[in-house]
DNA sequence: TCAATATATCGACGAGTGTCGATACGAGTC
DNA sequence: GACTCGTATCGACACTCGTCGATATATTGA
């Protein structure tokens, strides 16, 4: 079931609010799944920098900003893809990463505990 | 300095907004750590099942919910207790728990993306 | 004081995953 | 085609952590 999650592009669509009745368990973990997407320091970093980044990020870019090596940025920049979080764009033999504009409202929606939408 | 992390019993204070400008390698961590506490599907549902109660919840119920064993349950609400996100008090010899009344609105803060607070 | 019960802690095991070097793939250039 | 360079994938390793049985701690009641 996993399974099916990870291949969906839009896991963050598959989730709702922390707050509303009765979450089924796989509610339950396609809300975990999402949460561990930004479970990890060089993955908020991603989206920071791009979230100050008016314009797509060019991937190369990662590397020296994180301190990582190039295959854990390439892998880190799939994980966020693959949630539906960054949206990914070819030019020549560059990828280009931006954020999901819809991503902020969505997770906003997600961690809505009081009122349930 | 992790270790300071989770000794801090708040967690979600130590937390900036993804779309603040240039986050540090300490507030990544911090919003990192913080994301790891809802990254499991037992945390999301205990969450759940006390956003929809209206009165604290015993601890013993989380039990046959999640159809956990005790040693596990009491170390899931541990977790989301550190990190600021449920309040404990004390009943005799029960323990009752509910959501910090501030959980949900500093969670939508941690996630607000496109403008900067 | 002793028994009973609720909860927390400990120790250990297994699954998941972040990391990197090596390598494969793909697009542009000569 | 051959070369270059950016990116993705693979294999392996180390570390984290969710889980549970066993045990400790604490509170209530007899």
């Amino acid at each position: 079931m996993r399974e099916k999650l990870m291949r969906s592009l839009e896991l963050i669509d598959c989730c709702r609010p922390l707050g509303a009745a009765a979450l089924s368990d796989e509610e339950a973990d396609a809300t975990a799944a999402l949460f561990r997407t930004l479970a990890d320091p060089a993955r908020v970093k991603i989206v920071n920098l791009l979230a100050t980044a008016a314009v797509p990020v060019c991937a190369c870019e990662f590397e020296p900003a994180l301190h990582l090596s190039q295959p854990t940025v390439s892998h880190h920049l799939k994980k966020l893809t693959e949630a539906g979080l960054l949206e990914r764009e070819q030019r020549g033999k560059w990828a280009y990463f931006s954020l999901n504009p819809e991503a902020s409202s969505q997770l906003e929606r997600l961690v809505r505990i009081s009122e349930v939408v």
